[in-house]
RNA sequence: GGUCCCAUAGACUAAUGGUUAGGUCACCAGCCUUUCACGCUGGCAGUAGGGGUUCAAAUCCCCUUGGGAUCACCA
């Protein structure tokens, strides 16, 4: 099969966190097969335009790692891809169903649609659209619609559900799911400002795109049945359905932005690698293997498929994110990480450093972060002097004779030919030999008057990166202002 | 409330009729040590409940319970 999947969001004005999930699924899914991935905007709904919301759209999916084959940018055979673009043609394929039959034209207005809903509710049944009762072509006669219509009534298309009919599909994650007709309601297509629905625009969109396979989250799976409907109703085959499950906060509820942050894009300002970020996302509801939890982007494309993908929710907690953040910090190529850093530079007023400083700093700090931003707050000290002691430090390591005692120490550093590790260790633990002292009695002090925090990097480490001149003024500056 | 979906530890998951129910995060302990981490070793913790089918059930069936989604001229 010539597999074409598509991801169709509508522009809401950021990225959301399932979205990215099912538009990686989508993608991965179209990798594996050899097929297209296609994205199409469903902008359908004209009272929630936002604006920049495709571009925002775009330049999320694009940090993931998620390009499209066909879509409103760079276009395709099957486009204009997006729904306001494709205005007329939703309109021609809603009256070919009128004329088959199967839709119909309904007057309403929506205050008697409201009256009709709290008429069925107060009566303890399903709000459901009453065809027999309400203002349509069949309670008023053909006749009279048209009149209306003619006379400026506005009017929409509703999907004409069989009763008793039972609506069957399968879906590749769920198997097979039924419904009767009596449970469906009669969904508008069209609405009265020419615009279609979701529902209309999705499944003619769908065909005329040759879409195999609709991937899509399991929100939709209630609406699906309408799908079938339409499709039989305009004699077109059926794509395949799969309905990933939820994502969901901490209270198992759909996962929402008012428990937190949802856009992909803070996740990214965040300072989440995409490499982890994506590695995350692609394992809540799927699973390749027990015994891996780090893959590439492209084993990813290598493994995916549907089979594996898991039918119940999953929690959308970044505790584990962050562990796998900290894995990529740590195992990425290092002078990608300068890249990525040296932007962020400019939101501090440190000194200006080479790259190879910088390199230097990373790999010094990087397995004591989870964030590779962090190397410049936990790591100032490596960018300027100790603007402050750690107070509780100080009284911690620095006691009334440790001025004597570090003092010869700082003036064999002075001496010292370099202040590679092994030189200022040499050093350090000469002294310490020969004055019947314990390493951690001078270390401390070191770094505290050097870093002014108590954590941080191997200390001998960190001199190294530091260098000599630095380091003998930092200890000199201490010793005159603060002992 | 109707309809539909789902159910392995706190979280993510593996085990598609036969395993002492495996792995990861988190948590706890120990080792390493120069603080904090990393790393290593070990530990805590799970098949929602009840019936069936079967020599054998986390796995298949039924019921209960629990959770969720959805019921718009939103997508």
């Amino acid at each position: 099969m010539n597999v074409r999947v598509r991801f169709a969001p509508s522009p809401t004005g950021y990225l959301h966190v399932g979205g990215l999930r099912t538009a990686l699924y989508n993608y991965l899914f179209a990798k594996n097969q050899g097929g297209k991935c296609i994205l199409r905007i469903e902008d359908t709904d004209r009272t929630r335009l936002v604006e920049n919301a495709q571009a925002n759209l775009i330049k999320s999916l694009r940090w993931a790692g998620i390009e499209f084959d066909e879509s409103p940018e760079i276009g395709g055979d099957y486009g204009p891809y997006i729904q306001s673009e494709r205005f007329d043609l939703y309109k021609k394929y809603g009256m070919q169903l009128i004329e088959n039959g199967t839709a119909y034209i309904a007057l309403d207005t929506s205050e008697e649609l409201d009256a009709m809903r709290e008429r069925q509710q107060k009566a303890g049944i399903a709000p459901k659209y009453d065809r027999t009762v309400m203002r349509n072509e069949f309670t008023l006669g053909k006749e009279e619609t048209q009149r209306l219509i003619d006379n400026g009534a506005t009017y929409c298309i509703r999907l004409k559900v069989p009763a008793n009919e039972e609506i069957r599909f399968n879906d590749l994650i769920r198997g097979p799911v039924v419904v009767t007709g009596r449970d469906v309601d009669d969904q508008i297509l069209l609405k009265s400002d020419g615009f279609p629905t979701y529902h209309l625009a999705n499944v003619v969109d769908d065909h005329l795109m040759a879409i195999t396979h609709v991937i899509r989250g399991e929100e939709w799976l209630p609406s699906t049945p309408k799908h079938v409907l339409l499709y039989q109703a305009f004699g077109w085959e059926c794509p395949l359905f799969a309905h990933l499950p939820l994502l969901l906060n901490k209270d198992k509820s759909k996962l929402s932005k008012r428990q937190g942050s949802v856009a992909v894009e803070d996740f990214a300002a965040q300072g989440y690698f995409k490499e982890a970020f994506v590695n995350f996302i692609a394992l809540l509801g799927w699973n390749p293997t027990a015994d891996r939890e780090i893959f590439t982007f492209q084993e990813l494309c290598d493994t995916f498929n549907l089979e594996k993908v898991n039918k119940s929710g999953a929690v959308f907690d970044t505790q584990k994110l962050d562990w796998m953040n900290g894995q990529y910090l740590r195992s990425l190529p290092l002078d990608y990480l300068v890249e990525l850093l040296k932007p962020e530079l400019a939101n501090y007023d440190y000194a200006e450093v080479c790259d190879k400083y910088l390199g230097e700093v990373i790999n010094l700090l990087k397995e004591r972060i989870t964030f590779l931003k962090d190397v410049l707050t936990f790591g100032n000290y490596m960018f300027e002097k100790p603007k402050e002691y750690e107070p509780t430090y100080i009284a911690k390591v620095w006691k009334d004779n440790t001025t004597t005692i570090i003092t010869p120490l700082i003036d064999a550093l002075r001496s010292a030919d370099d202040f590679l590790h092994d030189t200022t260790h040499d050093i350090t633990m000469k002294y310490v030999d020969a004055n019947g002292l314990k390493l951690k009695d001078v270390i401390h002090p070191l770094r505290l008057m050097i870093t002014g925090k108590s954590v941080g990097a191997g200390m001998f480490e960190t001199m190294a990166v530091l260098g000599k001149d630095e380091c003998i003024e930092r200890l000199d500056y201490f010793i005159k202002t603060k002992s």
